[in-house]
DNA sequence: CGTACTATTGACGCAGATCAAGTTCCGTGG
DNA sequence: CCACGGAACTTGATCTGCGTCAATAGTACG
């Protein structure tokens, strides 16, 4: 149950949570799987009703169109979910690929509809996670929009290792960065040769350095003001849960 | 009250209201306002806990960057929520401003918790609109990750068109666009002088035709084509309401 | 030790940006 | 009713960031 440390470090962080609602948490998230790199997760079997949460290892979910082209709409980190409102309203879900292998947990969707009904903190929790989601959504479009090839991919690199310090999955201005260059090109709109060459134009410049498959933000301050990085893009003050019984409220 | 179509419409088109839901809603909705185009909504007042339903006209969300270039992140079109998570979980909102005449109905951050729940159905209402949200979100991604400047316009006028006319804003393949050119370019990360090209460009091809502000979608099944729009983006099977009683649950 | 990814590098082309004028369309006031 | 001023829209000339095409290395696993 405690392995579920990333979803718990996450949902904490925005939302106080008691006891119980941990509790109501780790019922959720008993029902563990692992799936090797490549499997394709929530392709087409909507029937399901039943998402699930990252507990490790990278997924992503992309959109192809029809002469080939591919756009990567969103990366799965540890500690989010996966097809969650598609879950609670029995729609169906994009194709995802897990990009790793991956540990997860199987949530059912009735369960999880219940388990927000009575509980106002974990209901707020996965909310703010939600609403988390469509930030970083929103600044991917601006970023593909109005950033160059370098601020892109220099905002990129800083996004992500916030993302995965918030999980303990990162820490002292370095990362494991499972994307091929081929990923990051799809990932940003650029062509996998281009990302080759600004990579490559970061590392000249000392803001980044790569070994193998880690990569160690060598200044994170100059990272950040070449991607005009928001102070306050992610940063999470704890969220206040009104008052108001929890479940009872007729 | 009633003159809250749009919402009833969007709402009402996912998940089935029942009478009662119905008037809940219109209590949510009761306080109404209308602001002038230009207006900056929610610019930095995070302390109230509001949120704004949109009954009629046009808002947007921008970035602005250090050196001036400017992203808009998202469009709020009649029947859309402005700062609705923000509100439910006291957390501030980015700066939104009207672009035409609009009005609205002010949302209470407390009373909308409360009213969702109470009311399965209200949320799950909620909740698929929030899903269509970041379902636009990330389409816009591929569109300006993916497409082409004419691939682009083609894409977003069919999307408005079919956002437009799910809330009885646009029908027959014409609407009203108050987006400047500016806006379309800040939209859809390009230039307004390739816009203006582009624009012409459909024009000539016999896509669209323009009067004014109102546009004409000449050829929908051409421009459906040429944007590669997937057909299955925005279409919304009811959202089937699982049983489990109202409140109660535990 | 091949087969298949993944990364790297160079030459060249183009979609869309930038720069620089206009022009039309309004609303506003004289 | 016309003059003025300021958006919004047009249009052309030129430039450039990034894509395309093509080829060469690593690397990794069976």
């Amino acid at each position: 149950m405690e392995a579920a440390t990333a979803i718990r470090r996450k949902l904490g962080a925005a939302v106080p949570l008691s006891s119980e609602d941990l509790s109501v948490l780790d019922a959720l998230l008993a029902q563990r799987l692992t799936v090797a790199g490549g499997t394709p997760l929530m392709s087409e079997r909507q029937t399901e009703r039943s998402a699930y949460a990252v507990l490790s290892g990278w997924a992503y979910r992309y959109r192809v169109f029809e002469d080939g082209r591919r756009q990567i709409a969103r990366l799965f980190l540890p500690g989010d979910f996966i097809g969650l409102n598609a879950a609670l309203l029995g729609l169906p879900e994009q194709p995802i690929t897990a990009m790793t292998e991956m540990q997860l947990a199987k949530i059912d969707g009735a369960q999880l509809l219940e388990s927000l009904q009575k509980r106002r903190a974990l209901w707020l929790a996965f909310l703010w996670s939600d609403t988390r989601d469509r930030l970083i959504s929103e600044e991917r479009v601006a970023s593909i929009g109005r950033r160059s090839a370098y601020e892109r991919l220099a905002h990129i690199l800083v996004e992500l290792y916030h993302r995965l310090e918030l999980t303990g999955n990162a820490s002292d201005d370095r990362f494991t960065l499972p994307l091929t260059q081929d990923h990051l090109a799809d990932l940003l709109g650029l062509t996998s040769i281009h990302i080759n060459r600004v990579l490559r134009r970061l590392k000249r410049d000392n803001l980044i350095s790569v070994e193998g498959r880690t990569i160690a933000l060598v200044s994170p301050e100059r990272l950040h003001c070449v991607a005009d990085y928001d102070s306050r893009y992610l940063i999470h003050r704890s969220v206040t849960v009104p008052s108001g019984n929890e479940a009872s409220s007729l």
